[in-house]
DNA sequence: AGCACA
């Protein structure tokens, strides 16, 4: 039988070991600057990390990647740290498709991509990379974790490395003196939350976003007094929703 | 769902 040709589509996502893991369905509730430094903290347990890089742009938010020094190390992190949850969430963790700009660098094979900005046509643009798809043999020995310890490992006692369990999706945010405003009635009007806003000590301005409804930033002239006004306004009710308020990004 | 390097 000639089915052998099938074998070369093997069950897709199969790429080759390298040392940057390609992490989603990470919850994307969790800030930037807190979801790295946690990705850090749990991962850094396999090997050195050389860089963590997310972003919160539609196309990627939910995803990240954790380049190691060791191939090995994103080997492990993989085998060990598939389907953790994380965050409430159980992350999905692959080795990455591409080689990471900081390997690259270093490597010395680092070519800087043009944001493709223009339909400028450039000559001999064939970046084929010719990746020699050889599969490695080790596929589904035992790729994540829960054929390790059987079906179904009870999450709390998962041997998992640093304190990394589930923990809150509500990170606490930097005190900021812009407020970040949510879960308003769509129809709310700038001057309605001025007159809750206002009439704290320090009261800037409201700057409401239209494309987005129900949320509004709030400014006041520190973070004393929007903190103050925070928790003054915390869980009122504007019509039946208590709005949320939480400091701003920065 | 979604594989970048801001």
């Amino acid at each position: 039988m000639e089915m052998q040709q099938e074998a070369n589509q093997q069950q897709g996502s199969e790429v080759s070991p390298n040392q940057t893991i390609y992490i989603n369905n990470l919850n994307e509730k969790v800030k930037l600057d807190v979801l790295k430094k946690s990705l850090n903290d749990v991962f850094s347990h396999f090997g050195k990390i050389l860089e963590v890089k997310a972003f919160k742009t539609l196309k990627h938010k939910g995803q990240a990647w954790v380049v190691f020094e060791e191939a090995e190390s994103a080997s492990t992190a993989i085998a060990k740290m598939n389907d953790f949850p994380f965050y409430d969430k159980r992350m999905r963790i692959q080795y990455a498709k591409t080689k990471s700009d900081v390997v690259a660098k270093a490597d010395g094979t680092f070519v800087p991509r043009e944001k493709r900005k223009r339909h400028e046509e450039k000559a001999g643009g064939k970046k084929k990379k010719d990746q020699h798809h050889d599969s490695t043999q080790m596929g589904m020995a035992n790729s994540a974790y829960p054929s390790v310890y059987g079906t179904a490992p009870p999450l709390s006692q998962v041997p998992y490395p640093a304190g990394v369990k589930p923990i809150l999706p509500e990170a606490p945010a930097p005190p900021n003196n812009i407020l970040f405003v949510q879960n308003l009635p769509h129809e709310t009007t700038p001057m309605m939350i001025q007159m809750f806003f206002s009439q704290y000590q320090g009261f800037k301005e409201i700057r409401m976003v239209e494309a987005k409804p129900g949320i509004a930033f709030v400014e006041y002239a520190d973070e004393m007094q929007s903190t103050v006004a925070m928790q003054g306004l915390q869980g009122f009710k504007i019509e039946q929703d208590p709005m949320l308020i939480t400091y701003a990004k920065k």
